[in-house]
DNA sequence: ACCTGAACACCGTTCAAGT
DNA sequence: ACCTGAACACCGTTCAAGT
């Protein structure tokens, strides 16, 4: 368990008849249930009544079910974004001391713990669940934010010399590939069934993609 | 369009009780409506009235919707298998020319390829839609089949000289996150959503893992 | 052995009505 | 502006009953 014990949203006063900030309220107790419950736990009338509220009031806040795990997914791509740059920047809490390697390694399983400990919401982010065709112009943003965080991280290492000019957006791609896959894998319990650690995966694998893309030379 | 125009399973007739087998076409049925309508539209009584059975009939073949969806996920692996030893075994349809490097890309790119065709029927083989605690062993031996497809390709490269001397089972892990990661960020729309070609960011990602793998000297 | 039909406890969503 | 409560059209699953 990583995630901070975040406070839990208010109930609404019985008395009274507004809630207050229930739009955020909403969200926060979504996310809540997705981590204890999974997303078949997300129901409109759970999570209303665990805000004292009915299941039909969140429809002055987002369009549908769909808007509102929608927005859990924006959050949870601000919240990768904000772990991985966290990771390349302070790669071990020693900046001062980090190879490029390390702070390439460290990004990537800063990458792969997010989903292992979030394993829900980063199923509801990559699972589908969101309609496509909302196109939710935050959640584009908030997803292209956080891979341009690999992006950056990329054109840096060229500029140091450490990998290959090629596109830094396809090696981007790439990379994004590699630890989605293992994060996948983790979460669905496949690495688990074959006796797999998936921290020794993980590092196996952004060790040979490192080589994969270092400069020749 | 890839898939072969499976012949539609047959209707019971109105006057019988019993359908014949009925087991395989609730199997065959459900994949059409996988590919079709998505998961979203596996409804046990849209599959019965399209078979002309009640909706319940299926409860005498198998222990409820999961378990159905647990013998989806078996056939994937299977055919998922087939095509992966296929490409291996023929990457162009002249396998004696073929080097270890068009042999491992074919394998590769024909992972990647099932999954776009059938993005609905992969979706339910890695979206957590089977409940982990049924631990179906016809799907826990049809998913170690597949693996096992890549873990003797990497062997013979390995015996070749082609790849480095590292755990089999260690690099077969690596492969599968990257050929899995590429085809779920495809099927997710996140490649499209960038503008990304699916197939050029697969061939990419194939040509740096044979480097990352790749013999040293 | 195999299938049916009614019943049950759930869903998301709509809409007129209340404050 | 914000929320409610009843109503609607869906679900998966159960179970006694039919052939």
């Amino acid at each position: 368990m990583a995630t901070a014990a975040s406070p839990r949203p208010r109930r609404k006063r019985p008395g009274r008849y507004h809630h207050g900030d229930l739009r955020h309220a909403l969200l926060q107790e979504t996310l809540r249930v997705i981590q204890t419950q999974g997303v078949e736990g997300v129901t409109l009338r759970a999570v209303g009544e665990r805000l004292g509220v009915s299941r039909t009031a969140l429809y002055r806040h987002f369009a549908d079910k769909s808007a509102l795990l929608a927005a859990v997914c924006s959050e949870g791509f601000r919240t990768l974004r904000l772990a991985l740059l966290d990771a390349w920047g302070d790669p071990e809490g020693r900046p001062e001391r980090a190879s490029a390697a390390a702070r390439f390694e460290a990004m990537g399983l800063a990458y792969v713990r997010f989903a292992v400990e979030h394993p829900s919401h980063y199923r509801v982010m990559f699972g589908g669940f969101v309609k496509r065709d909302v196109a939710d112009p935050a959640l584009a943003h908030e997803a292209g934010g956080a891979f341009q965080a690999l992006v950056d991280a990329i054109v840096e290492l060229q500029r140091s010399g450490a990998v290959r000019g090629d596109d830094a957006l396809q090696l981007a791609r790439f990379i994004w590939s590699v630890v989605h896959g293992v994060a996948m894998l983790a979460i669905d319990g496949q690495l688990e069934r074959q006796g797999a650690n998936v921290g020794e995966v993980a590092r196996f694998a952004i060790e040979r993609v490192r080589t994969g893309i270092a400069a020749e030379g």
